[in-house]
DNA sequence: TATATTAGTTCAACACGTGAACTATTCACG
DNA sequence: CGTGAATAGTTCACGTGTTGAACTAATATA
């Protein structure tokens, strides 16, 4: 593969990524018509789908620093849509957890995506699906390699 | 195809797409050793390649307001990477591009994107590479299309 | 028991986002 | 023409997200 074909590859990749994660967003948050930012609502997201979340796990998938994490989590709280509880084994640490309201709001969100997903995944067949997913992990798998060999 | 494989692919992507994006900018950033922010450097590559860049054309092309954009822009010739000038036939309309500082930053950053995509190029195939593009390219053309149908 | 480590929060400072208010220029049409 | 609408862009106030340092509290270690 020559350098220009490369250049154009990074170009078109760089490109694709930031429209379909921008214009994912827009059209979920179009439909929930929610007050909350993005960042709220992955993490909303995150939370109810791994119990006993804590601040470090989601400063780490997250790719930020504890504090803030701690600053988003503050702003649902005061929405009260999630809650901070201590753990009985060590005192340290602080479990996440989203309330009622937080839980249904969540819902609403899944659903959501899932009904757009649903509108456009019948235009690819399996077989497409399983191979663009592969591909994706295997991108995803070399960059975590690459980060970690340091 | 069912609605626990279409909600497990969905919670696959979501991570994927995060993951790889954001290690791809901390291993970039890492090694061009700027005091430049990500936005910041985004702006910089749109602008040097697609010259006669406009405000309006940068709000657009990143999902942002105008006023936002403004402030990045500000940011850059306060660092004396980016200018502003006058389109001679609309008064109205400002003109962007890069210093002679501001080009040199940009062939530093586009060295590194290059180098740490040729690392790992070599374990896909082009087949493989030319499918994965295909179909990042039908996901991007049907959710412009969702957004623009209303 | 003393010290180091770990989990988490708060704070100041800065970057980024929106929407409203504003300036300046060009367009559209009676 | 001239006047009002549309377009390009900036500035501002305010809320949100991020970092890194300083801090509290609890647990682990030697």
């Amino acid at each position: 593969m020559n350098k220009t074909l490369i250049q154009e590859l990074i170009n078109r990749y760089i490109t694709l990524t930031n429209d379909v994660w921008k214009r994912g967003e827009v059209l979920v948050r179009e439909e929930i018509g929610s007050d909350l930012t993005n960042d709220q609502l992955y993490l909303l997201r995150y939370v109810n789908q791994h119990k006993q979340c804590t601040t470090t796990e989601l400063a780490e998938v997250f790719f930020v620093q504890k504090s803030a994490i701690s600053a988003i989590v503050n702003r649902l709280v005061e929405k009260n849509l999630m809650e901070r509880s201590q753990d009985k084994e060590d005192r340290r640490i602080v479990v996440l957890s989203l309330t009622d309201e937080g839980k249904e709001l969540y819902l609403k969100m899944e659903s959501k995506i899932f009904k757009l997903v649903e509108s456009f995944i019948t235009q690819f067949n399996e077989k497409e699906i399983t191979q663009f997913m592969q591909s994706y992990e295997k991108l995803a798998k070399i960059l975590k390699d690459k980060m970690e060999e340091k």
